[in-house]
Order: structure tokens, then sequence, then C-alpha cells
DNA sequence: TTGACTCCCATAATTACCCATGATATCCCA
DNA sequence: TGGGATATCATGGGTAATTATGGGAGTCAA
């Protein structure tokens, strides 16, 4: 399973193009498909970001399940419980790597983040989400908060 | 397997050509048949879409499991519990790309999805959906504001 | 002839691919 | 352990290839 960690911060040239931190892309190295699936976050000022195997595991699993149900309506209409991966992968987008391993961020969802010439990695595990810089700072300062005032009741 | 992603907006010519996204037609690239099935969404304003593939499939599978279960009717006089399988071939329509990667949108489809001078190309996974921009911009709304309710403010 | 459709060609814009550079980090060996 | 040699990385820019789009010539059938 891919993992990622840690924070970066790369610039954004002219023509739009990141690098992706190195270390992330070692974690996806074992993927045939050379780049990443990215959509804007439904809940924050950031850009999701994982491996095209994660996102094939998904639709495949999904596929799978429809048809071995006898079900063919999810194939065909695309009726199902929850509507969360049909409209997660209309939003996305997949940006393949340059010979550099840069990527190319669409304008639609760089607005969505606020990105401008900086953009911050920030690794989550299974996925990693691209911030623009001062967003991620705030955002960083409030998730500590949180967590301590958790914490402080928690234990006293 | 074949997957789409993404949303694409395109031009529909004089001609009534558009052309499908290239990402779409390179995930169709490994199949035989060079163009797309296609017909009109029994629920939404909307036209579907998949590689001929996928639609081999659903009917393998379809004729196998009748198969196994020594249920010859279906094969042999076509009567099943849901007719849903029989009824979208009936109005699907087989849509061969020109040169350009470019298809031809019957017009009766296209009435139906309110279609006149551009298309929107949605990848929903296992298949795409071709809309009327206006219609597809408050759909998403839709759909982005019933994922949000449903999320509660949790990170996606 | 009149449409409807299929090829074929032209073009502007975008994108992918290639090479170059400075900075940093890593390695190697005395 | 020091310090130079070597790789890796992030970054920048130029050029070739691809894409989306438009239009014309040829074909076939009514």
């Amino acid at each position: 399973m891919t993992s990622f960690i840690s924070t970066y911060e790369n610039k954004v040239d002219r023509k739009g193009r990141v690098s992706v931190p190195a270390a992330y892309r070692s974690a996806l190295g074992t993927e045939t498909y050379q780049g990443v699936i990215a959509y804007p976050s439904l809940t924050e000022p950031t850009i999701e970001a994982f491996g095209r195997g994660t996102l094939d595991q998904l639709i495949q699993r999904r596929f799978d399940r429809s048809m071995d149900g006898g079900d063919f309506t999810q194939t065909l209409i695309g009726k199902s419980e929850d509507g969360m991966v049909e409209t997660i992968m209309a939003m996305s987008s997949e940006l393949p790597f340059d010979g550099e391993g840069r990527i190319i961020l669409p304008a639609r969802i760089v607005d969505h983040a606020g990105i401008t010439d900086r953009a911050t990695f920030v690794g989550r595990g299974t996925r990693f989400q691209i911030w623009a810089p001062e967003a991620y700072e705030k955002h960083l300062a409030a998730e500590v908060e949180a967590l301590r005032a958790k914490l402080n009741g928690g234990a006293v």
C-alpha cells in the first residue's frame, strides 16, 4: 500500500507545473501509470490526490460487485446507494508526470485551493493534499489547536 | 478495465460532430471497435456512453448467468425479469470515430439531453455521460450538495 | 440535384518531451 | 572524520507532437 507522509513546499512555474515531492513519487513507484489522480476537496480549500492504483481498485471492485450480484443497473445507469464514487470521478483529473516528475494543476482545482505560485504537499497516509501555503499554515494551526483541546479535555 | 474520469467541454460543430476527449479515446485504445456505444439516460437528461468491450461483457455475463441457471428461455426468446438490458440495447447507437476522433450525435438523443452547440463529457468510471453544459452545472451542484450533507463535515 | 455522410487536409492552441542549471544531499575513500 | 566527487532533486525554458476545431471534396442514395 502506497503511503504518503511529511509536507513539502514547491514552486508552481509559469506553465502551471509543480514538482511532486520525490518521496511521494517513489511511494507510487510500483504503479504502472506514472501520475496521480486529483480532485477538489468537498469540505476544505485543498486538492485531494492519490495514485491511479487506488482509483482502479475502486472502479474494479464496484464493477464486479454490481455484476456478481446480477445487477446491471449500476453499470448501465449508475444508480447505487451512494453517488459518491461517481461524483468524485467526474471531479477528478488524471495528472501524468512529465520526465522530471512534475504535474500540471488544472485551473479549475487550482482556483478551488487558492494556489498561485507555490504549493504545499501534505501527506495523509493513503492520500495526500495540495494546499496554498498560507491556507495550510492556518489550517494546521487550527488542527493542532483542536487536538490540544481534545487531549486536555480527555486528560483533565 | 477501461475507466473514464474527469470532465471536458467540447464544441459541437454545424455538422453535429463533437470530439471525444483524447483521454477517453486512449482509455478505449485496446478495443477493436473504434467508437462508442450511446443511449439516452432513463433517469436524467443526459447521454450514457461506453466502449464496445463493456457492452460485450454485459451481454456475455448475462448469457452465462442464464445458461448456468439452466434457463434457456432468456437466450431463446429473450424473456427475463428485467428487460433493462434489452431495452437499452434497442435504444443504443453505435457511434464510430472519424479520423479525428469525433462522433456524430444522433438527433434523437441530442434532443433528449438538450445539447445544442456545446457538450460536456463526464467520466463515471466504467462509462461516461454527455450533457448540455448548463444542465450539467446544475446537476453537479446538486450532487456535491447532497454529498456535503451526507459527509456532514468529515474531510473528503 | 439535394441532402447526409465519409474522408481528407489546414490551423491555432495546448500539451508533452527534451535538455540545461543550480542547489542539495549522498557516497566514497584516504 | 573530513572533504571532494557523484548522484538526485527542483526548477526553468525551447521545440516537437498532439488535440480540438473548421471546412472542402468526394460518395452514395433517394
